[in-house]
DNA sequence: GAGTTACGCTACGGCCCGTAGCGAAAGCCG
DNA sequence: CGGCTTTCGCTACGGGCCGTAGCGTAACTC
């Protein structure tokens, strides 16, 4: 198993040296567009290397130079979905909650991210690099979404500012937890839409929780 | 793809008539601990129906007989590991919910569990007849719990009884989405553990959220 | 131009899938 | 008991995909 760091091209690194061809970025591109395209199309387990190859219009060599197999290309291909994700400022604590909410279903709502998502996790409970991947890819990115939204609250004066650094700590980990594990089950376990209705309901749930955790 | 139901035993059913040699059941359970068996060792991914049928001294014929592929056979492997979850009556409703979710997560530790529930429902994102399966024989069977736990607590007069039925299932929805999706979420994405303390500030947000909802 | 690296292409051994065909075994029934 | 039916274990097979190797060519640096 080849070691390849992760990037938004992996072509921007692997040039240990400086002379040679260096890698077309285009390819890189393409074969993540071809990975998102195939997930839709076929869902996990039928996505195979070298049909997502063929979609980009890229040597099967080509691929496995950067990538070393299908669980590393789909976390790639998946994470920068993630990216869209903002918390804009809406003036209070729960409208802006019920908004990432939300916006988080939304992209859940996207085949290919509910697909890969959920196959990639469950490969990563065996696989240490891979979980190490997803963790920097996807969810120390969204997890300041928490961070952001609590300073916003408590420069409005909704949430006291805390202490414990640690407790402060552990409150966003779970805080995070509880938001996403909400709606990514409610999606795709409960298979039931996550609609203004739920959003409301889940959004006053957790901040009266929310409320009382802090005193 | 063949259609075969759902059940502890699968050759409780197939038998259309009657005469001939019947289904051996010691075979259905020798699969099933099989598949759970293999799932431990090598992980979704790795895991191959000839494998299985190997490790369960029965010819790949036989298994195919029964299941229509890895998928079918993995979700009833998993199902009945769910069934050890109960909800033990402790004398307040914070109790019985923090001991159920650390009975969950305790569950989500056995390396067979986590795995396959989260690989079974990537694959039923695109698969209507798994996603079936997995209602049946998991979600509707824990979705009780919260119905359990909500009746005992009316009972001893820490919750109101609701109503509009239609608000009461809504909410146990939601509990059930808020509860299974923190934990699942925090040992599988976030793969960090469920312990007696998280599991603690995770019952105060729950329960004080709780009674904000029914007010 | 010389050196280096990536490219597309082809071909390969190996593993696994899911099915078919066989004879033997295990039940039912007259 | 002998016939009927269905499942059993076994073997064999075509087909698909994996991941790698080897080739000649293309692109870029010094």
């Amino acid at each position: 198993m080849v070691a390849v760091m992760h990037s938004e091209h992996p072509s921007a690194i692997p040039q240990n040296g400086r002379s040679g061809r260096p890698r077309s970025v285009e390819a890189d591109g393409a074969i993540l567009r071809a990975t998102r395209e195939a997930l839709v199309e076929l869902g996990w387990s039928k996505v195979t290397v070298g049909d997502v190859a063929t979609r980009a219009g890229v040597a099967k060599t080509t691929l496995y130079r950067r990538w070393a197999g299908k669980n590393e290309l789909v976390v790639d291909a998946v994470a920068v979905l993630f990216d869209e994700l903002e918390l804009p400022d809406l003036g209070s604590l729960a409208a802006d909650v019920e908004s990432v909410v939300l916006r988080f279903a939304a992209l859940l709502d996207r085949p290919e991210t509910r697909t890969a998502l959920m196959a990639v996790v469950a490969e990563a409970t065996r696989d240490e690099a891979l979980r190490r991947r997803i963790r920097t890819a996807i969810v120390d990115r969204q997890k300041c979404l928490v961070l952001e939204g609590r300073a916003r609250a408590q420069a409005r004066g909704e949430l006291p500012y805390e202490d414990d650094p640690a407790a402060a700590a552990r409150n966003a980990d779970l805080i995070f937890d509880v938001i996403a594990g909400a709606v990514v089950h409610r999606t795709l376990v409960s298979a039931e839409p996550v609609d203004a209705g739920w959003a409301r309901g889940f959004t006053v749930l957790l901040l009266s929780g929310l409320a009382s955790l802090q005193r």
